[in-house]
DNA sequence: TAGACCCAATCC
DNA sequence: GATTGGGTCTAC
């Protein structure tokens, strides 16, 4: 008999770690998923090791001092990770504080997480093939004939593909033919035309021999916008697959995809594999295998691609390293930047953090040597920057009559470029229509019954929306406080620009809008760009999607309509953020022939975000910021950890964040402060209250590892529960 | 005093 | 995450 060690469904830290189960029959190994009954129910969970036992049931209750259950089913014949990413996910969750089995459904798709929803997901698919049995064609009418000689032909053929399925049926009958199956990817990567590699100019090539020779493991490739750091992306995936290894490549949004992967098939067709969140289930699953069993040899993906089952890797390259996206939001909180340092090292393999703004904390370990340095400063075929105004929104002179958000000298220049048939290119960070909605005769604001957040007015579908859970409702004709008709929509969103400007401005432009709205329909934000990238549209105006990586020669204007959106944020990356945006809307502009344009509005035309984002001067920005993180105790100086506290009576939350936070100072770990209760921005969430601590250190291990301990004895204690998010992004 | 209801401990 | 069992409230 075995004793199984069982990882339960439920990612929550009261239940991190395993239970114990027993299986009569010797066929399950660590790895594999299997159903349990779990306190009167059936749930996934996930093997993580087996022992053999001589003992009985009885015994090894007596033993144990609780009762053994057998467990239902077994579900995989192979374990579904190798070593190498069992090692990893145990890392992760030790690093991240987090749950492991959130580790492993995070590192799954969908199809193949231990989750019971997993059962629901698709199976491998297959297409059926016929192919000669017996080699006879004796007794066969002509027309089953002619089918059977087009197999002897071809050696196999798909069976739908043979021609009349009565015939077929009957060679099958008659034993002259057979049939097999074979796997079929749902997803069907264009066969592109093969490309040679473009030669490396100067610079690129002294960046390549960096990365490839530098001591270090880990390579900040900092190159300034349209460098061409793609082209050395590819030139390293060729060297790597030449020394038999595999080449990893992630990219920051989906959008971005569709892009780096037409690259790498030029070169590397067939070898190809792409992950990410478009994908559907039944494609995903299918990357997945093809990946796991060594077929692909180079993916492209998003953020959950750092666990892409590749095995020997060569590099893995993260481009527009700075991106938020490469940290996950939810459990297990994880950024793919560490990750991908975490698995390199067992490759020893190089890590390739790509970007013209780099993340303060890149920056600051290339700088003091932790990571290796290769620097782009010329642009492809040193082709001038953009020249950039800023422009002051408090100078009411310079504005349009009447309006607040549209300057002159912005609209004469949108004007401009529409007469030469140039594009334009608009950037508002903020989606919806208006930013929040009230009624102007009582004040009444309207918020999400959810999270207590202010919802956006959507004009599109007439909804109030609320951007952080996603609930929905209709637009109201009148308030529910007071009953007045006056509902007034207060702010700007992109969808409010766009109108304003066909219909007060450019009534004959054509404008198109890309934002998370526009994206969340599949494929949605692959056509608008490229609709864009065709002409279809003069101007486009959308959110920070579409201020990355995306190549448009014929945009020679580039506006920020409102700079400052970002800088509001309560966030000590606000003016990183701000910087990252205008630095590389300012690059998106004039990358063909013609020179481009940069206006960048705002109310505070002197901030240091603003001024060195406008001039794209990244080393006077990194060293002022520096500074001020310096002074304020922020990262790099400090890490981060952000404990969550949540529990449906707001006492007792308060009360678990007092206590930890005095238990945690009593340990006098040197330099480490702990801030808080904090209430966070949505301090209600369904019926739970939260509160937050954070802690700021520079100690991190010991604190890691105090906070370990604290949550594993705590959480779930007196209904409270606590999540860690190691090195957050906020606050 | 039985039944309803709530909450947090427990789950192998 | 869902069940359970103990504690408390409540209606007769």
């Amino acid at each position: 008999m075995l004793i199984l060690d069982v990882l339960i469904q439920h990612a929550k830290n009261s239940l991190n770690r395993p239970f114990s189960y027993l299986r009569l029959q010797e066929d399950v190994r660590p790895g594999v998923r299997v159903l349990v009954p779990f306190n009167g129910q059936r749930i996934m969970g996930y093997v993580v090791a087996v022992h053999p036992t001589a003992l009985s049931q009885r015994q090894l209750e007596e033993k144990n001092g609780f009762r053994f259950s057998f467990i239902s089913s077994v579900l995989d014949k192979e374990p579904l990770l190798n070593d190498e990413l069992m090692r990893l996910c145990e890392e992760v969750a030790s690093y991240y504080l987090s749950p492991q089995i959130a580790v492993l459904q995070a590192m799954l798709p969908p199809s193949l997480k231990p989750s019971l929803s997993a059962l629901k997901g698709p199976k491998i698919a297959y297409d059926v093939y016929l192919k000669i049995k017996e080699e006879n064609e004796d007794g066969l009418t002509p027309k089953e004939k002619e089918i059977y000689r087009l197999i002897l032909s071809s050696g196999e053929i798909l069976k739908k593909e043979a021609g009349s399925p009565s015939a077929v049926k009957r060679l099958l009958e008659k034993g002259r033919i057979e049939t097999f199956k074979k796997e079929r990817n749902r997803l069907i990567i264009p066969e592109l035309e093969k490309e040679q590699p473009h030669e490396l100019n100067l610079q690129q090539q002294k960046a390549y021999d960096t990365i490839l020779n530098c001591p270090q493991e880990v390579v900040l490739l900092q190159g300034v916008t349209g460098s061409g750091k793609t082209e050395v992306y590819l030139h390293l995936a060729e060297e790597y697959l030449k020394r038999g290894k595999t080449f990893l490549m992630l990219v920051p949004e989906i959008s971005l995809t569709p892009v780096m992967v037409e690259y790498f098939s030029r070169r590397f067709s067939g070898q190809v594999a792409i992950l990410h969140s478009e994908l559907t289930p039944g494609e995903k699953y299918d990357e997945y295998r093809r990946i796991a069993s060594g077929k692909a040899k180079v993916v492209v993906g998003a953020r959950s691609a750092v666990f892409a089952p590749l095995q020997n890797i060569g590099a893995i390259v993260l481009d527009e390293e700075h991106t938020d996206s490469y940290k996950q939001d939810s459990l297990p909180f994880y950024h793919a930047r560490e990750v991908a340092i975490l698995r390199a090292k067992h490759f020893g393999a190089k890590v390739v953090l790509g970007s013209a703004t780099p993340s303060l904390e890149t920056k600051a370990r290339a700088v003091k040597g932790v990571y290796g340095y290769a620097e782009i400063s010329k642009r492809v075929n040193e082709r001038e920057l953009p020249e950039t105004k800023i422009l002051d929104l408090t100078n009411r002179s310079l504005m349009e009559p009447g309006d607040r958000l549209f300057s002159k000298l912005l609209i004469e220049q949108i004007r401009n470029r529409l007469e030469k048939k140039e594009q334009v290119v608009l950037l508002l960070n903020r989606r919806g229509y208006s930013s929040y909605v009230c009624c102007s005769s009582c004040g009444h604001i309207f918020t999400c019954p959810n999270c207590h957040g202010n919802l956006t007015y959507h004009k599109a579908d007439s909804m109030l929306k609320c951007h952080h859970c996603g609930y929905v409702e209709e637009y109201p004709e009148s308030c529910p406080e007071c009953g007045s008709t006056a509902i007034m929509r207060v702010g700007f969103g992109t969808e409010r620009i766009a109108k304003i400007l066909q219909e007060e401005y450019f009534p004959d432009a054509s404008i198109g809008r890309l934002d998370g709205d526009v994206g969340k329909v599949r494929n949605n934000v692959a056509k608008t760009l490229h609709a864009f990238a065709k002409g279809d549209y003069d101007i486009l105006v959308g959110t920070q999607m579409i201020a990355k990586g995306h190549d448009f020669p014929n945009v020679t204007l580039v506006g920020v309509v409102l700079a400052d959106v970002g800088l509001s944020l309560p966030s000590f990356r606000a003016a990183e953020r701000t910087f990252q945006l205008i630095a590389q809307a300012v690059g998106r502009s004039g990358r063909g022939e013609k020179k481009g344009t940069a206006i960048i509005q705002t109310y505070n035309p002197r901030h240091y975000a603003i001024t060195l984002g406008a001039k794209q001067d990244y080393e006077g920005f990194f060293a002022k910021e520096m500074q001020e993180r310096k002074i304020s105790l922020y990262p790099p100086y400090r890490f981060l950890f952000l404990l969550k506290f949540s529990c449906k009576s707001q006492e007792r939350v308060i009360q678990a964040c007092f206590d930890v936070k005095k238990h945690l100072d009593e340990q006098g770990i040197p330099d480490t402060v702990c801030l808080g209760p904090i209430s966070p921005f949505y301090a209600l969430v369904g019926e739970l209250y939260q509160r937050n601590l954070l802690i700021k250190t520079k100690n991190q291990e010991p604190v890691r590892e105090y906070l370990r301990k604290i949550i594993a004895e705590l959480s779930g204690k007196a209904g409270v529960d606590i999540l860690c998010d190691v090195d957050p992004m906020e606050y």
